[in-house]
DNA sequence: GCCTGTCGAATTTTT
DNA sequence: TTCGACAGGC
């Protein structure tokens, strides 16, 4: 039996499909990565060679699946396949060829903290007042003109006549300037400027339409207009482009998605073959069926109804709870009782609308001491040790880079103000030089006086700094400069909590270095910063963890699991209360659209949940149910005795009752370092400390798998279990 | 130049 | 509730 007999007909269909444009319309669930791998498999059958493959996905994690899931098919020369993420396909394009646009080569690319204090810089230079102005507003308003493939001057003629805007022309334009000064790049140029290369060089365009001759674009839906045009660029030669997306799933419009794009593309490509992909391999009827119910109130959307010949199954659960403390309890009491049957912990997801949900849950957890793993909220990347300790390294890849060299100059503090900082900065711009050269010339700087020690103190260092990049390796060069900065030793002197945990976190990334540096063919120090900014917090799930994943409803599109729990189900938190009181109706289609997704998640069992009474912002808030419970059919639902849907009014009464309940503090997360233990630093009999339980006595550590078991009896709540990766104890004398 | 305290804003989603 | 920005005092 081959391979593609595993496949339905129009799964088949669309594998042996290889010449010409493919519009792939794949429900959620109906096994779209089996067939972008088979037909990877197949052309590759066909005599194609791999090297001419290329296929771009939403997130590393994706890649690198699809990547292994092609190896398993076809054994062999899979690695030769440009398996990437679009940014990371622009990166490494541009870091050939970007030269050719007045860049270095050695472009830095900037976050959207790096953008943010780039702009707060600019609105201050122009005087414009970020009251009026958000800097949030201008940067989003660059990056959907950025999404257009509009240029500053462009954006300005535009808008002429808009007073508004055309200041925001003006710092568009002066964002550009300095971004291209600085050698930067920020996300949205990375997609620009490929295409922007590919316009005004064709041979270089030529080039990659030569390389890539089929090419194929997972989540199609959530591309925006320039992420379209740069692989219509590509496929403009040999028409071999197959995109794969679902209308119903495009929950990013926010970020310019262009769900047009799925009904352009049958314009851009005249002669497309549209294939439908509508049996769901992934869900129960009843989950599929409240899925379709609910999407049913969308208007603008292709007309298509996923079926399934999988079982029935359980009805979906709904519970009403008090407060959201009593729906994580609930919900974790539940997940306990999961385990307990036996079912792993990585099986089951507790997805919510906002990052901010995920609090009380991590209390919880934590008192259950069941392991988890919450995927993103503040990244790892963006806590400020680690942002610093990335500063120097950027600062002695890109010296061009004034941003970061800001950052650090007086970090740790070295007695250089605000006052030497502008000074130099005079400085730098009336020699139209860099903020760092201008540092190496402080001599020069007349206006400096006794800071002139202190700046050359700083260069010095920098100087030191390239000196050991050049001799040694990337962890050399990372410990030296925790080391002779003094950051690690400052942390150490403050004793506190605090700090210990900054230099866990530390120690963390220079973990991540030293595993690049191991893994990577040729390490440098500029592929180790890209490959940092370029990851997102959910390429670090590892499957292989066994811990309940707690993510975002926007973080979970593309995965499954046998079961999940979403829970915030009450108008105001899900829908949110922007898309409530939005005027527009397309806001509440996006925001059905991403419970849509939420729902087609669940494999086996699906909860939901609300909270009559919640905690934001400080304050108490009562929501009604949310209005996507009601679009679910009763029928599929299995409600609390008692509960009724039609009356939705917060039940004031309960609120009294309930008052004066005493809830515990909210634990303060350094949940992402993940550590693995080789060793413990304690062992049986050593006295310990954990963060909630206080002082206990090792009784017993029972290794299993990448983990311990270990088991203490505490002074205060007597003998627990626990994992010691997760309980992070502490040794104490 | 650095530290501290107060005030205000924030919570929609992210490669 | 929590975080960050900013002002004012040392």
């Amino acid at each position: 039996m081959g391979i593609y007999d595993t496949l339905n007909e129009q799964q088949q269909e669309a594998v042996f499909c290889t010449e010409g444009p493919l519009l792939l319309l794949a429900g959620a669930g109906s096994g779209k990565t089996r067939v972008l791998t088979h037909r990877i498999a197949y052309l590759m059958d066909q005599g194609v060679n791999p090297y001419h493959i290329m296929a771009i996905t939403f997130t590393n994690k994706a890649a690198k699946e699809m990547r292994e899931r092609v190896d398993d098919l076809v054994g062999y020369g899979a690695e030769h396949i440009w398996v990437s993420t679009f940014h990371s396909t622009c990166v490494r394009i541009l870091r050939r060829h970007i030269d050719k646009l007045g860049y270095g080569n050695s472009f830095t690319i900037y976050d959207a903290d790096d953008q943010k204090s780039l702009i707060k810089q600019i609105c201050k230079q122009y005087k414009i007042d970020t009251k009026m102005m958000p800097e949030r507003k201008i940067i989003n308003e660059i990056s959907s003109a950025k999404d257009e493939f509009m240029t500053p001057s462009e954006y300005e003629t535009r808008h002429q006549y808009d007073f508004k805007k055309k200041k925001i022309a003006q710092i568009y334009k002066e964002y550009q300037r300095q971004l291209k000064a600085n050698n930067a790049l920020d996300f949205d140029d990375l997609i620009f400027k490929t295409v922007e290369l590919f316009q005004f060089h064709p041979e270089v365009l030529d080039y990659y339409q030569e390389r890539f001759r089929y090419i194929m674009v997972d989540e199609y839906q959530d591309t925006n207009t320039i992420q379209f045009q740069l692989v219509s660029m590509l496929a403009r030669k040999y028409h071999n482009l197959c995109v794969v997306g679902d209308d119903d799933q495009s929950i990013y419009k926010f970020r310019g998605a262009n769900v047009k794009n799925i009904l352009n593309f049958e314009n851009v490509f005249p002669e497309a073959v549209t294939i439908k992909l509508e049996q769901n391999y992934r869900s129960t009827k009843n989950i599929l069926n409240a899925a379709n119910e609910v999407i049913k109130h969308n208007k603008g959307r292709k007309a298509k109804k996923l079926w399934t010949e999988n079982e029935e199954g359980d009805l979906i659960e709904f519970h009403q709870y008090g407060t959201e403390y009593e729906e994580a309890r609930q919900i974790i009491d539940k997940i306990e009782a999961l385990s307990n049957e036996g079912y792993d912990y990585k099986n089951m997801a507790i997805l919510y609308r906002t990052n901010a949900q995920s609090r009380v849950f991590e209390e919880s957890f934590m008192i259950k001491n069941i392991p988890y793993r919450i995927v993103g909220g503040t990244n790892f990347y963006q806590r400020k040790e680690v942002k610093d300790i990335l500063s120097y390294l950027k600062v002695v890849d890109n010296g061009l880079d004034d941003l970061a060299v800001r950052r650090i100059i007086n970090v740790p503090r070295r007695g250089i103000g605000a006052a030497t900082i502008e000074k130099i900065n005079v400085y730098a711009v009336e020699h139209n030089i860099s903020f760092l050269d201008a540092c190496f010339s402080a001599d020069h700087i007349e206006t400096l006086g006794n800071a002139k020690k202190k700046i050359n103190g700083f260069a010095d260092l920098i100087r030191d700094f390239r000196r050991k990049m050049e001799e040694g390796s990337l962890e050399e060069l990372f410990k030296y400069i925790t080391e002779e900065t003094g950051y690690i030793a400052d942390l150490k002197a403050e004793e506190t909590e605090e700090a210990e945990g900054r230099i866990e976190n530390i120690n963390e990334l220079l973990n991540k270095v030293v595993t690049y540096e191991q893994e990577a063919e040729e390490a440098s120090l500029s592929e180790l910063l890209e490959e940092i900014a370029l990851v997102a917090d959910i390429d670090n799930l590892e499957d292989s963890d066994n811990r309940v994943v707690l993510m975002t409803l926007h973080s979970a599109k593309g995965l499954e699991f046998p079961y999940v729990f979403i829970c915030g189900m009450e108008d105001g938190i899900f829908p949110s209360y922007m898309t409530v009181m939005s005027e527009n109706d397309d806001d509440m289609e996006e925001e059905r659209r991403l419970c849509y997704v939420g729902i087609t998640r669940a494999k086996k069992k699906l909860y939901l949940s609300a909270a009559k009474r919640r905690m934001m912002q400080g304050r108490t808030q009562f929501n009604k149910v949310s209005r996507f419970i009601d679009e679910i059919p009763e029928q599929l639902l299995q409600l609390d005795k008692g509960i009724n849907l039609k009356e939705k009014r917060p039940d004031k009464a309960l609120f009294s009752a309930n008052r004066g309940h005493k809830f515990r503090k909210p634990y303060q997360a350094k949940s992402f370092t993940s550590t693995k233990m080789d060793t413990l630093s304690y062992s049986v009999g050593d006295m310990v400390k954990h963060i909630k339980f206080g002082k206990g006595k090792v009784l017993e550590i029972v290794p299993g798998g990448r983990d311990y078991e270990v088991t203490v009896d505490f002074e205060k709540v007597g003998v627990k279990k626990m994992f010691a990766s997760f309980a992070k104890l502490k040794k104490v004398e």
